[in-house]
DNA sequence: CTAGATACTGTAACCGCTTACAAGGTTTTT
DNA sequence: AAAAACCTTGTAAGCGGTTACAGTATCTAG
């Protein structure tokens, strides 16, 4: 038995253009017209149709639209994930971006269920989103790079081997030379790494910087004093108990390559009656809201502001066809009391 | 010039239903319905069709199927924010139930831009999703409540006034009576108590939670312990300088009705000197990753889990026409050490 | 005053898929 | 063996917009 119900288990059918048309007594390519705004129309039939939609609550058909239109007016984002709250900003900057334009965003998080080549082949093939905003995530494509080359994609704050997409990033080497040259400003010499997950990007960059100003300062890099971590605070506060195990001295500072793991270790140090920075100085990177509160030293990423410029030139991509080039943002140096002189020197 | 290029820069068109019928040697119909999977086709023709699909490496345009079918496999989901990290699991949550059962994720977030009533009426009205879950956010709608309680909407972590939509929410009046009872328990008297902003959600119902077990347990709450914060850690901060103030004695525990200000309080009184909880007693809300590593005794909110369920009742909701049932999940104290005995006792 | 340019509006052919209905072939029932 | 029931497939009419093209009215120029 068919009834008068929509999906939406509305009881009356959304009016349609036809509606709207056959209401205000023009024809249907004009009230297309009025609502796309891409032709003049004149100022009273403009208004006849603007009223007879309201009086009707008539909104176009999203479906309809980008079938006839070849637009969905959608960007798709896709990160690696989104509860650790790293790219939460990213996320805020791009919606806003999109917002102001009249985009909206399919967020999607890698995981189980689906890969990140298998979602940007499913999600612009099938015409979901017009562009596609990929983050840092350590995959590869099966898509051939002068394939995907063309396609409407921006990588944030990870470039691709081999591939011209534009890219919006940060300054991750020159974030951590800066930091770098801080302590050593600050009257260390014995600097220890705390690095990320191996093989992430911005955990290799920010080691690379590390390299060249040790280097450039004529330090030499204890290859002992680098640790491997994972970005999180346990394996700071693991890390923190290594660094104490009595084996060999502390150093004199510890640049944790990212704040959660600076904030774990830290936290460790201290139950240990280790003062910070009166015993070791402390650094991390990303600048996140704790690390203000904590005193903690960091470099401040853009990450909102990576999230709006690349939304940005996704939206110039697709409406001007402007093809945008890669961009790689400043990132600041944040001293705070962390990475002090030590006091009893 | 017209040229052969489709919206997405792509130099070839992407192939259609009738490609893969024509290529196959079947109608355009027996390919919908291998596409579909709604009707029996038999064994040799779907393979014949999946192959040529797969030669001409064929992808179902997402917008006529929302069309023609009337369902767009997508959920729309609206934050007050995602900066703050608080709802990123939420969102996580709903994402991966999404991603299980095939749905794709809009995500929106309130800001300048855009309302919710009006993110709601035009994502729903205009067909881009086929329901939407709506997190905590103090706003109203314009709709009639006889509308939209029937519209596919499911309200994440708060409720509606004379509305009937269907609430996935978690205890906040249990966890917070609860936390009141193990500070009891820990013979902590004289308890303050730093509320969230005014007319949230959360803040109200954990607020009145603390109410109830103050009643039941017999202990006077005076109304001067009783502070205003905005659930940022900056005003964490800033309620422990006026605890210290020195104009009243220092309460014997302090329950901050989220953690991100337990954190900034407790930060405050151990750069004051303050021993947490050898002075005083924190405990937070929310059981956020630093709490952990900060021993911060706090109450664990299943924000996946809620996102999950709520996606999981959407989906069940479109797919199904299964009304869903008003959920309240548990919360969990967790005992940590910032809100022990004092020592001085 | 009339040809040509300009400004609006209407007609109708798609966009690419779903699905009601019909048709032909098989299998089951009586 | 004929009728009934079942399976599989094809035909074709939408879904609700966009837009090329054509037509009419108004304006400008010669």
């Amino acid at each position: 038995m068919p009834q008068a119900v929509n999906s939406n288990g509305v009881s009356k059918l959304q009016p349609t253009l036809y509606d709207v048309s056959r209401m205000s007594g023009v024809s249907s390519a004009t009230v297309s017209r009025v609502f796309s705004g891409k032709a003049r129309v004149s100022e009273h039939v403009r208004k006849r149709v603007l009223e007879a939609a309201k009086r009707l609550s008539y909104e176009p058909s999203h479906a309809a639209r980008a079938l006839a239109g070849r637009k969905t007016h959608t960007l798709g984002a896709i990160f690696p994930e989104i509860a650790s709250g790293f790219y939460a900003d990213v996320l805020a900057g791009i919606d806003e971006v999109a917002a102001e334009r009249g985009f909206d965003v399919l967020a999607s998080f890698v995981g189980k269920r689906r890969s990140r080549p298998e979602l940007v082949n499913r999600l612009l093939r099938q015409g979901r989103v017009d562009a596609m905003l990929l983050l840092n995530l350590d995959d590869t494509f099966d898509l051939k790079p002068d394939i995907y080359d063309h396609l409407p994609i921006i990588l944030i704050d990870h470039e691709m081997p081999d591939s011209k997409l534009p890219v919006v990033g940060m300054d991750n080497v020159g974030g951590a030379e800066a930091m770098i040259e801080h302590l050593f400003e600050q009257g260390h010499r014995r600097i220890a790494l705390l690095s990320g997950p191996a093989g992430n990007y911005d955990s290799d960059q920010r080691l690379l910087g590390c390299r060249r100003a040790f280097s450039r300062l004529g330090l030499s890099l204890d290859e002992s004093f680098i640790r491997n971590g994972a970005f999180t605070l346990a394996s700071g506060q693991k890390a923190a108990r290594e660094f104490l195990d009595g084996k060999r001295p502390l150093p004199e500072a510890i640049f944790c390559l990212n704040d959660a793991m600076a904030i774990g270790l830290m936290s460790e140090l201290q139950r240990a009656g280790i003062r910070v920075p009166g015993d070791v100085a402390v650094a991390g990177y990303d600048n996140v809201e704790a690390a203000e509160h904590l005193s903690l030293t960091s470099v401040a990423c853009p990450m909102r502001l990576m999230g709006q410029m690349a939304a940005r030139f996704a939206i110039d991509l697709i409406t001007e066809n402007e093809r945008p080039e890669t961009h790689r943002l400043q990132v600041r140096l944040v001293v705070r009391n962390s990475s002090g002189r030590k006091s009893g020197n």
